[in-house]
DNA sequence: GGTCTTCCTGACCGTATGGTCAAATTCAGA
DNA sequence: TCTGAATTTGACCATACGGTCAGGAAGACC
């Protein structure tokens, strides 16, 4: 009769404070919406991969869309963090190739995040719309302000700054959202270190070489 | 078989032959799927969305998992044919180019589709598991064979199939499983036909110079 | 100990969902 | 016109879901 403890996280005090039971629910909710997606998670399996009662949930987070909200904006903070990279360096070459970095690791890394935000996206941003529309729609501008102005200095050729933004957004993305089938073309196992390095420099070398950033 | 009379979504006739009874349920399925996810899908709505009664729905498919199924099988089988594409190219620059304008257009006309597929994948495949694991296992050992000739023979630098192959998957169907996002940077509208074709060649323009296959 | 606040949880509820069914309707062919 | 198969459909059912609630348990502070 194993039906409190199982494989719980953390289940050895009785009572959590607010910060560390928010943090399981949220950890636990994040994987089961990238797994599920929206429609087909469930607050009960939210809560047995908890280690909590389903009530407790609804103690920390009134309602379903809450928590799910909660899942998108965390995930969407640590996109933001990767950005600044873009800003932090000097030229296109050195730009361009820390955040394609930055952006893999947080593929590997935060994959279920991944998920959530690509499903939310997919399905028409029904929560974070207004996000769409004002701190992103602001991010891209200032960044294409910054690849423009390479472009003019000449320190890379003259591509439209949107459509290469979506690229790198695209291809790092997709080792996240795809993974299942980049590991099922693997043989069924997950890429070990040498090949998401591997990945990590061909996209490098593709793109780079691609918009003329190499010497 | 060229004797279906007015083939509109609304048949004249009180009653519907079985083919485009179904072809009438898959489409509004597809929507339905791509807009709300597996789980989000009500079979209901899918039944508004086609215009009959729920029952009629389960008389043609006898449960959700199985229209499902065919909607996805439907959106694999138009990615294989634009797979062939490549083969019939004699080069690199010929055959990747066309190919990219090959998933473009699917992106742009089949974009529910590709929700559906990435929806899937992103769940880790649930139901089309196998084909993964044959089809298209074989036919990427196949193209990756194709490309390595390529690079054998100096038509293009040395880079890996592998992620060359995920790039272009990533970048294409970008524009469709992200389009909503595309959208909202565009302003809130649609790309018109000159956005796609910028798009089509910003991204033939970096790829195909970023893996030497330009003269 | 007494008391207040915070946290925990089993039991419960209204609703929506996937699916069933049997009766009604349509239609092709005899 | 008659007949049987194919199709259509409203009504129905069991279940599972999100959410509620009242009461109990655990500390914190005096």
């Amino acid at each position: 009769m194993a039906e409190t403890p199982a494989t719980s996280p953390k289940a050895t005090s009785k009572k959590m404070r607010r910060q560390e039971a928010e943090a399981l629910i949220l950890s636990a909710a994040e994987k089961v919406f990238a797994e599920a997606g929206f429609g087909g998670a469930t607050m009960q399996l939210i809560a047995d991969v908890a280690g909590l009662p389903k009530a407790n949930l609804h103690y920390y987070f009134p309602t379903k869309e809450l928590l799910y909200r909660q899942v998108v904006q965390k995930i969407f903070q640590i996109w933001l963090q990767a950005a600044d990279i873009f800003d932090q360096a000097d030229g296109p070459e050195e730009g361009i190739g820390a955040y394609i970095d930055a952006k893999m690791e947080i593929s590997r890394r935060h994959a279920d995040g991944s998920k959530v935000w690509a499903s939310e996206v997919m399905h028409g941003a029904p929560v974070i719309q207004d996000y769409l529309e004002t701190t992103l729609t602001d991010w891209t501008n200032g960044r294409i302000e910054v690849i423009e102005r390479w472009i003019a200095e000449g320190r890379m050729a003259p591509i439209d700054p949107r459509h290469l933004l979506y690229m790198l957004w695209a291809t790092t993305q997709h080792y996240a959202d795809f993974g299942h089938q980049i590991d099922t073309l693997n043989g069924g196992s997950p890429l070990d270190d040498k090949q998401w390095e591997a990945a990590k420099s061909n996209i490098k070398t593709i793109i780079l070489r691609g918009i003329g950033a190499t010497e």
